[in-house]
DNA sequence: GCCCTAATTGATATATTGTATCTATCCCAT
DNA sequence: ATGGGATAGATACAATATATCAATTAGGGC
């Protein structure tokens, strides 16, 4: 799914944590190795499976969350609130820092698009939060939604 | 919370019901007064509990979440999902639909305040999501941030 | 190389949120 | 009053997530 090279960005994930201080351990690499694969959203049981299936080793789901807790830390993974699921970062191989990611959701298949929202219309997000006294909005937003086939197949 | 009286609120969500083509049951009207008068968004398992608090009734989980989806499809009430709670819709009263509501919510305490977008930011979501193939957005936004109180908190 | 320590993983239990299904009961229209 | 559809009860279970403690592993100082 990735526009780069699978070894490109599992290096570019392995310096991320080492500045992070964490280790890039075998665990770890299987998880994000996974998300980058999948053309999808997935649950953390749906690691879990995707780690387990036609291997000897076994990935128990509690470690599973445990990693996408660890790779969310070092922005390497989005975890998409809306739809319980985990999706790579697609910007794991740039050095700067991105404030931002915006996914759209499919309220009826779940399917997830990142997107890019214009800067004016984050800050109108921003100055409405303000208003309400909330001092941020998150730097990743989750917009809820329908593609085109969910919203046909509910006409 | 609100800002209407509250029996002004509870006939015009038994009009909805009828209108809707289904009863304002005993069990539904509980559910919903407890969203009403509460000033906080609650989980199902927390309306259940506030509905038998102090009463010799045993309102059920079950129950609870079967009367919340009536109650969403009459637009009588609001599921965020990013919180997995559900409040009482705003413009229970008004006669007219109201195609857009919004949401804030505090990724730390989930606190949930109800805001007003403009029409112009409205469009600029719904002008990155057609360009992402989505044929719309949901009329329901929820927006993740952080109050003031939480902000400083974790700074 | 070896040991100490801290990081990591394993393993188990349990909490939380939500769905499926079948039965019983209630209430309205005839 | 009663037949039938809407509503509620009851039970089981699926899916998602957290807590906790023990076992193992990997690096850094000697």
């Amino acid at each position: 799914m990735s526009m780069v090279d699978y070894e490109t960005v599992m290096s570019a994930a392995e310096q991320k944590c080492i500045q992070g201080g964490i280790r890039f351990t075998k665990r770890r690499k299987q998880v994000l190795s996974v998300l980058i694969e999948a053309d999808v959203a997935l649950s953390a049981y749906e690691i879990a499976e995707r780690c387990n299936a036609g291997s000897d080793s076994n990935m128990p789901a509690m470690s599973v969350y445990r990693i996408l807790d660890l790779l969310q830390d070092q922005n390497l993974i989005h975890r998409l609130e809306i739809a319980n699921k985990y999706v790579s970062c697609s910007h794991m191989t740039c050095s700067h820092e991105h404030d931002q990611s915006q996914f759209l959701i499919c309220g009826g298949c779940r399917h997830v698009e990142e997107i890019y929202l214009s800067p004016d219309a984050v800050d109108a997000l921003q100055t409405a939060a303000s208003s309400a006294g909330f001092s941020a909005i998150s730097p990743q937003l989750e917009i809820k939604g329908w593609c085109a086939e969910c919203h046909q197949s509910n006409e």
